[in-house]
DNA sequence: CAAATGATGACCT
DNA sequence: GGTCATCATTTGG
Protein backbone atom coordinates (compact mmCIF):
# COMPACT_ATOMS: atom_id res chain seq x y z
CA UNK A 1 0.00 0.00 0.00
CA UNK A 2 2.80 2.30 0.60
CA UNK A 3 3.84 2.67 -2.76
CA UNK A 4 0.37 3.11 -4.37
CA UNK A 5 0.45 7.00 -1.89
CA UNK A 6 2.82 8.33 -3.78
CA UNK A 7 1.13 10.55 -6.25
CA UNK A 8 -1.88 10.94 -3.82
CA UNK A 9 -2.55 14.39 -2.38
CA UNK A 10 -2.51 15.12 1.58
CA UNK A 11 -5.49 17.98 2.26
CA UNK A 12 -4.45 20.04 5.33
CA UNK A 13 -7.44 23.16 5.04
CA UNK A 14 -6.63 25.38 2.38
CA UNK A 15 -2.99 23.68 1.55
CA UNK A 16 -2.05 20.26 -0.23
CA UNK A 17 0.87 18.06 -1.10
CA UNK A 18 1.55 15.86 -4.04
CA UNK A 19 3.05 12.47 -1.69
CA UNK A 20 6.51 12.05 -3.29
CA UNK A 21 8.10 10.13 -0.23
CA UNK A 22 6.96 7.34 2.21
CA UNK A 23 8.19 4.45 5.00
CA UNK A 24 6.02 1.15 5.58
CA UNK A 25 6.14 0.71 9.54
CA UNK A 26 4.22 -2.87 10.19
CA UNK A 27 3.88 -2.67 13.74
CA UNK A 28 4.16 -5.24 15.73
CA UNK A 29 6.52 -7.40 13.87
CA UNK A 30 8.47 -4.63 12.99
CA UNK A 31 11.38 -3.38 15.39
CA UNK A 32 11.39 0.12 14.10
CA UNK A 33 8.16 0.43 14.39
CA UNK A 34 6.62 2.36 17.56
CA UNK A 35 3.70 0.04 17.78
CA UNK A 36 6.63 -2.64 18.41
CA UNK A 37 6.02 -3.18 22.32
CA UNK A 38 2.58 -2.40 22.21
CA UNK A 39 -0.08 -0.21 22.33
CA UNK A 40 1.10 3.41 24.26
CA UNK A 41 -1.02 6.15 25.17
CA UNK A 42 1.20 8.29 22.21
CA UNK A 43 0.55 5.52 19.70
CA UNK A 44 -3.37 4.26 20.59
CA UNK A 45 -4.04 5.72 17.12
CA UNK A 46 -2.11 3.59 14.78
CA UNK A 47 -4.31 0.38 16.37
CA UNK A 48 -7.26 2.06 15.36
CA UNK A 49 -8.85 1.42 12.29
CA UNK A 50 -7.20 2.25 8.49
CA UNK A 51 -7.83 5.85 7.21
CA UNK A 52 -6.86 7.72 10.17
CA UNK A 53 -4.06 10.30 10.58
CA UNK A 54 -1.30 9.46 13.61
CA UNK A 55 0.58 12.14 14.77
CA UNK A 56 3.39 11.91 17.04
CA UNK A 57 5.77 14.66 17.99
CA UNK A 58 9.54 13.88 18.54
CA UNK A 59 12.55 16.42 18.49
CA UNK A 60 10.51 19.65 18.59
CA UNK A 61 8.79 18.04 15.08
CA UNK A 62 5.44 16.71 14.54
CA UNK A 63 5.36 13.18 11.88
CA UNK A 64 2.76 12.02 10.46
CA UNK A 65 1.59 8.72 9.36
CA UNK A 66 -1.52 7.19 7.49
CA UNK A 67 -2.98 4.26 9.48
CA UNK A 68 -3.19 1.56 6.83
CA UNK A 69 -3.99 -1.35 9.18
CA UNK A 70 -6.88 -3.11 10.74
CA UNK A 71 -8.21 -2.11 14.20
CA UNK A 72 -6.01 -3.74 16.43
CA UNK A 73 -3.38 -4.57 14.09
CA UNK A 74 -0.84 -1.47 14.21
CA UNK A 75 0.72 -0.62 10.89
CA UNK A 76 1.23 2.64 9.28
CA UNK A 77 2.73 4.69 6.75
CA UNK A 78 5.15 7.57 7.42
CA UNK A 79 4.57 10.53 5.09
CA UNK A 80 8.35 11.85 4.68
CA UNK A 81 7.77 14.42 1.83
CA UNK A 82 5.77 16.42 -0.78
CA UNK A 83 5.59 18.80 -3.20
CA UNK A 84 3.03 21.62 -2.47
CA UNK A 85 0.82 21.90 -5.15
CA UNK A 86 -2.27 24.23 -3.42
CA UNK A 87 -1.68 27.00 -1.05
CA UNK A 88 1.69 27.74 -1.77
CA UNK A 89 1.31 31.49 0.07
CA UNK A 90 -0.09 29.63 3.19
CA UNK A 91 2.62 27.19 2.97
CA UNK A 92 5.76 29.47 2.27
CA UNK A 93 4.41 31.83 5.51
CA UNK A 94 5.04 28.99 7.59
CA UNK A 95 8.34 28.37 5.99
CA UNK A 96 9.89 31.63 6.05
CA UNK A 97 13.22 31.57 3.42
CA UNK A 98 12.28 28.27 2.04
CA UNK A 99 12.09 27.83 -1.24
CA UNK A 100 9.37 26.09 -2.54
CA UNK A 101 10.59 22.60 -3.60
CA UNK A 102 11.75 22.26 0.15
CA UNK A 103 8.53 23.38 1.54
CA UNK A 104 7.59 19.86 2.19
CA UNK A 105 10.56 18.18 2.51
CA UNK A 106 10.97 15.86 5.21
CA UNK A 107 8.66 14.81 7.83
CA UNK A 108 8.67 17.37 10.05
CA UNK A 109 8.74 19.69 7.44
CA UNK A 110 5.68 18.43 5.51
CA UNK A 111 3.94 18.76 8.97
CA UNK A 112 5.29 22.13 9.19
CA UNK A 113 4.25 23.09 6.22
CA UNK A 114 0.74 21.95 6.12
CA UNK A 115 -0.18 23.11 9.43
CA UNK A 116 -0.35 19.62 11.09
CA UNK A 117 -0.40 19.02 14.50
CA UNK A 118 -0.75 16.86 17.64
CA UNK A 119 -4.27 18.03 17.71
CA UNK A 120 -5.39 15.97 14.20
CA UNK A 121 -4.24 12.68 15.56
CA UNK A 122 -6.58 10.35 15.07
CA UNK A 123 -8.79 12.49 12.73
CA UNK A 124 -10.75 10.29 9.59
CA UNK A 125 -8.82 11.12 6.75
CA UNK A 126 -11.90 10.90 4.18
CA UNK A 127 -13.31 14.06 5.20
CA UNK A 128 -12.08 16.89 7.40
CA UNK A 129 -9.79 19.42 8.12
CA UNK A 130 -7.19 16.65 7.02
CA UNK A 131 -8.07 14.14 3.84
CA UNK A 132 -6.28 12.35 1.71
CA UNK A 133 -7.38 12.08 -1.88
CA UNK A 134 -6.23 9.33 -4.84
CA UNK A 135 -3.61 10.84 -7.41
CA UNK A 136 -1.90 9.61 -10.22
CA UNK A 137 0.69 7.29 -9.97
CA UNK A 138 4.10 8.30 -10.44
CA UNK A 139 5.82 7.36 -13.25
CA UNK A 140 9.13 6.31 -11.41
CA UNK A 141 9.32 4.95 -8.04
CA UNK A 142 11.78 4.11 -6.22
CA UNK A 143 12.05 1.62 -3.04
CA UNK A 144 15.19 1.31 -0.28
CA UNK A 145 16.32 1.45 3.23
CA UNK A 146 14.56 3.52 5.56
CA UNK A 147 16.13 6.43 6.98
CA UNK A 148 17.15 7.08 10.46
CA UNK A 149 15.99 3.71 11.54
CA UNK A 150 18.91 1.86 13.91
CA UNK A 151 16.99 -1.62 13.70
CA UNK A 152 15.54 -3.54 10.81
CA UNK A 153 17.41 -1.70 8.54
CA UNK A 154 17.92 -4.39 6.04
CA UNK A 155 13.96 -3.84 4.62
CA UNK A 156 13.30 -1.51 1.47
CA UNK A 157 10.07 -0.19 3.07
CA UNK A 158 11.10 3.44 1.69
CA UNK A 159 9.28 4.20 -1.56
CA UNK A 160 9.71 7.77 -3.31
CA UNK A 161 9.50 9.64 -6.61
CA UNK A 162 12.67 9.41 -8.84
CA UNK A 163 11.65 12.64 -10.57
CA UNK A 164 10.75 14.62 -7.71
CA UNK A 165 12.91 17.78 -6.73
CA UNK A 166 11.40 17.24 -3.19
CA UNK A 167 12.56 14.15 -2.00
CA UNK A 168 14.24 14.62 1.24
CA UNK A 169 18.37 14.24 1.54
CA UNK A 170 19.50 10.95 1.40
CA UNK A 171 22.70 8.34 -0.17
CA UNK A 172 22.04 6.47 -2.81
CA UNK A 173 21.47 2.86 -1.63
CA UNK A 174 23.08 -0.06 -4.46
CA UNK A 175 19.65 -1.94 -2.88
CA UNK A 176 16.98 0.79 -4.50
CA UNK A 177 14.82 -0.79 -7.33
CA UNK A 178 11.46 -0.21 -8.31
CA UNK A 179 8.99 -1.44 -6.39
CA UNK A 180 6.13 -4.27 -7.42
CA UNK A 181 2.97 -2.51 -7.69
C1' DC B 1 10.81 12.30 39.99
C1' DA B 2 15.02 11.58 36.93
C1' DA B 3 17.13 9.83 32.85
C1' DA B 4 17.38 7.97 28.41
C1' DT B 5 15.68 7.97 23.85
C1' DG B 6 14.57 8.98 19.19
C1' DA B 7 10.58 7.44 12.27
C1' DT B 8 14.31 15.38 12.93
C1' DG B 9 16.22 19.70 11.10
C1' DA B 10 19.36 23.42 10.68
C1' DC B 11 23.78 24.79 10.33
C1' DC B 12 28.77 24.03 10.26
C1' DT B 13 33.11 22.41 7.99
C1' DG C 1 29.65 14.02 6.99
C1' DG C 2 29.26 15.79 11.71
C1' DT C 3 27.27 18.40 15.67
C1' DC C 4 23.71 20.17 18.37
C1' DA C 5 19.33 22.25 19.61
C1' DT C 6 15.16 20.56 21.54
C1' DC C 7 11.11 17.93 23.86
C1' DA C 8 7.28 14.66 24.38
C1' DT C 9 7.11 10.08 25.74
C1' DT C 10 8.63 6.15 28.06
C1' DT C 11 10.78 3.64 31.63
C1' DG C 12 13.00 2.79 35.90
C1' DG C 13 13.95 4.24 40.85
Amino acid sequence: MAPRLLGCWLWCGDVAVRLVEVEAYEGEIDPASHAYRGRTPRNATMFGPAGHLYVYQMHGHHCCNVVSGDEGVASGILLRAGEVVAGLDEARTRRPGVPDPRLARGPGNLTRALGITRADDGCDLTGGRVRLVVGEPVAAPVAGPRVNVSRAAEVAWRFWDADSPSVSAFKQHPAARRPAL
